[in-house]
DNA sequence: AGCACGCCGACT
DNA sequence: GTCGGCGTGCTC
């Protein structure tokens, strides 16, 4: 006879980590409990929501102590064996609490009995009526009643909503109160896009592509990284992979960076897959999120597509996973929990043995390394689809600009270019990588610069709405047209933002219009979407904006892209400044001459010597690759050593000082015990020293070989020092070094 | 997280 | 005398 499992452990939905542990709980008034259920458990004196993550036959517990389980809240299990497989992953590699990780698993709105199950009312006929002649029970003077009894008996069930547009409210309540028609409130599910037309346009596949999906389909489960120039069609790839895995009844997910869940990505996923894709991200209403996720985990919908946290989707016996853009940064989570979408792709694949695949024209130096390793295989594709060059890309020495007198932030050739483009009729695209109108401001005379008064960094002047912001705690200031320390009057504006390009764009071009494109302009909902749009209308002929015009997005009458400051991204305090320098060249530069007509990139530097200029004119990913990986060899940096920081951000400055103090003589301990594989250590405030208040101190290091046993150590070092007051954390290979 | 228990200051 | 401050400890 099959044993009883009489008891369940389960995590509470607790986020403290006192009670960051297992709860024995009884079964007996819940027989039909499963692992993966959230159930409500008495605790204390109160009742809360807890996931059950086992089933038991004993528990060690002295059984007085042991409560029921008050209630089950599900039917069927939310969390699916891998998911609390993944748990104990992240539970361990990130120090997280469980119950922070189950909350990775579901939407946020099954959580504190919030969860609402939406339903509208319907309509039908009430099946005794039908059939029988309906002069009987509508009297011919009741037209309107006539009109919409007919109309149900046509069309059978309709949505409530749907009948008071075109129908009177009153006659339907008539019917209604008489009994004549049923009224019934169902579960429906919002699906976003769901009006696109589903169009199975497949297109022909080039060779390469032909050949790259072969290489994926006859190596189910293997890793892969799709190395293509941009236009290179990697999406039909992805695509046809994702086809493959439905046809096998397998399902899939594709991750796509944030800045690019455009409504065109989906509408593309939507057409070749219509229902059968969930799309998750940020852009949709919780209800709507909530409602993808459901069709997910029951099974109606077998492709997720969406950002980050996609990853997470409740899929099952996945068959792929891809990863487009694999290197953009928005894969790591930048805060708590700080996970990161490929390694968790990397569990998930392995777990389900799903193939998987990362994809991009310019893949990080990480990623391409593992294709040396022999740990990914490499799938290039050389060829555009339409079989275009790739623009030509002109690069522009700004000093000598300068030299030769033009002090304008337009170099000559860039003028004439748009001047040229514009007249043509074609538009153009200008990259600056840096909003508002000036970066800073400096008074000429004593040389002061304002800056936050909670944040130790200079203000950004916002001449749109004529104040300084900080751009780290969005504090405003109001622009004083004098020096606040000496009085002076003159002021001078540090480097250029794009409110400023815009601004100088409308002086040399008065008649041409322009439109501006980043965090500012895009705050709504739909701002995104809308300027896009607009631009590809051909309401403007030229797009000003920071990075999020890089992405995506064929516009084919852009025939120019000009990057106004291609340094800006190369010195920053980042080991990764150069890649993603190199990166958003590539991605810009892309962007010109999709089309019929040519394209032309001129790039403004004033370090136009410096080596990724040389490999991103040529296109060359291959030899800049090697001349990063040889540095970052040389200087032991990712993909030959970890980079680890222990981040310490607290208000009372002695206090995070003294504590900073105290960690770094304890990892220097460990770095002792472990000579071989630290190849870097040292203590200081971080570059961004203070933000809203917090002063921040960091302890960096760098770690060669296998990590798993010195992070725990690092791990318990940070655990004794949390505090209230100062709050530590460790990031490995964080994004950025601010 | 919440809530009880518990031990010291100013109030009708 | 008591009301109530929030430090400490516990939840199967």
């Amino acid at each position: 006879m099959q044993k009883q499992l009489l008891y369940a452990e389960v995590i509470v939905d607790i986020a403290v980590s006192d009670v960051d542990r297992i709860f024995d709980y009884s079964t007996v008034n819940t027989p039909n409990v499963a692992v993966g259920m959230r159930v409500l458990v008495p605790f204390g004196n109160r009742e809360i929501e807890g996931y059950v993550i086992a089933l038991k036959e004993n528990s060690l517990l002295d059984s007085k102590k042991i409560k029921p389980i008050s209630k089950l809240l599900d039917a069927m299990p939310v969390f699916s064996s891998e998911m609390l497989a993944l748990k104990d992953y992240l539970v361990k590699t990130l120090r997280i609490k469980s119950v922070n990780a189950l909350r990775l698993f579901i939407p946020s709105q099954m959580r504190k009995g919030r969860i609402k199950e939406l339903t509208k009312a319907f309509i039908s006929i009430n099946p005794e009526y039908i059939g029988m002649p309906t002069e009987q029970f509508i009297k011919p003077p009741a037209l309107a009643q006539l009109e919409l009894f007919e109309y149900l008996l046509q069309n059978g069930e309709t949505m409530q909503s749907e009948l008071t547009q075109n129908f009177s409210a009153s006659s339907l309540k008539n019917l209604i109160m008489r009994g004549i028609v049923l009224q019934n409130e169902h579960s429906v599910r919002r699906i976003p896009y769901k009006d696109i037309a589903k169009e199975n346009e497949k297109h022909i596949l080039t060779l390469e592509q032909e050949v790259a999906l072969n290489t994926i389909q006859s190596n189910q489960g293997n890793k892969f990284l799709i190395h293509g120039v941009t236009g290179s069609g990697k999406t039909e790839v992805y695509m046809r992979v994702i086809a493959s895995a439905l046809e096998q009844g397998k399902t899939a997910i594709m991750l796509v960076p944030e800045i690019a869940l455009t409504p065109q990505v989906f509408k593309n996923f939507r057409a070749r897959f219509g229902d059968k894709v969930a799309l998750l991200h940020s852009g949709l209403s919780a209800g709507e999120r909530f409602d993808e996720w459901r069709r997910l985990i029951s099974g109606e919908a077998l492709v997720a597509v969406g950002a980050r946290s996609a990853i997470f989707a409740p899929l099952q016996n996945i068959g792929a996973i891809i990863i487009d853009e694999e290197h953009d940064s928005s894969y790591n989570a930048d805060s708590n929990p700080r996970y990161k979408a490929h390694e968790v792709a990397q569990f998930r694949a392995e777990f389900n043995n799903a193939s998987l695949i990362l994809g991009s024209a310019t893949p990080s130096i990480e990623s391409y390394y593992k294709t040396k390793t022999g740990e990914f295989n490499l799938i290039e594709l050389n060829e555009r689809v339409n079989k275009k060059p790739l623009p030509e890309i002109e690069l522009v020495d700004m000093c000598a600009e300068l030299f030769e007198g033009n002090n304008s932030f337009f170099s000559r050739s860039l003028k004439a270019n748009l001047a040229e483009c514009l007249e043509n009729g074609n538009q153009a695209m200008l990259f600056i990588n840096r909003r508002g109108y000036a970066s800073y401001l400096i008074c000429r005379s004593c040389g002061h610069v304002p800056k936050c008064a909670s944040c130790e960094v200079s203000l950004v002047y916002h001449r749109e709405d004529n104040a300084l912001k900080c751009h780290f705690c969005s504090a405003r200031y109001a622009k004083l047209d004098l020096c606040s320390e000496c009085k002076s009057e003159s002021i001078k504006s540090g480097h250029v933002g794009t409110e400023r390009v815009v601004e100088e764009l409308n002086k040399i071009f008065p008649s041409v219009r322009v439109l501006r494109m980043d965090n500012d302009t895009t705050r709504t909902k739909d701002a995104h979407a809308n300027i896009l749009e607009a631009f590809s209308k051909g309401e403007a002929q030229v797009l000003v904006g920071t990075q999020m015009i890089a992405k995506g997005h064929d516009f084919p009458s852009v025939t120019l892209v000009g990057i106004l400051d291609a340094d800006l991204s190369l010195y920053f305090a980042d080991y990764r400044a150069i890649e993603r320098t190199y990166s958003l060249i590539t991605q810009v530069s892309g962007r010109a001459g999709r089309d019929e007509k040519a394209g032309k990139v001129v790039m403004q530097s004033y370090t136009p010597k410096h080596y990724v200029y040389k490999y991103a004119i040529e296109n060359d990913y291959k030899g800049f690759f090697e001349k990063e990986l040889n540095l970052r060899e040389a200087s032991k940096y990712p993909p030959f050593a970890k980079f680890i920081r222990i981040l310490l951000s607290g208000e009372v400055e002695d206090l995070t000082v003294e504590v900073l103090k105290k960690v770094f003589d304890e990892v220097a301990i460990i770095s002792k015990e472990y000579p071989n594989q630290f190849v870097y250590l040292s203590a200081m405030r971080s570059p961004v020293k203070r933000i809203q208040n917090k002063y921040r101190m960091q302890v960096l290091c760098r770690l060669v070989g296998d990590i798993e046993e010195i992070s725990q150590k690092l791990f318990d070092i940070i655990e004794k020092y949390q505090n209230p007051k100062l709050n530590i954390f460790i990031e490995f290979n964080p994004n950025n070094l601010g």
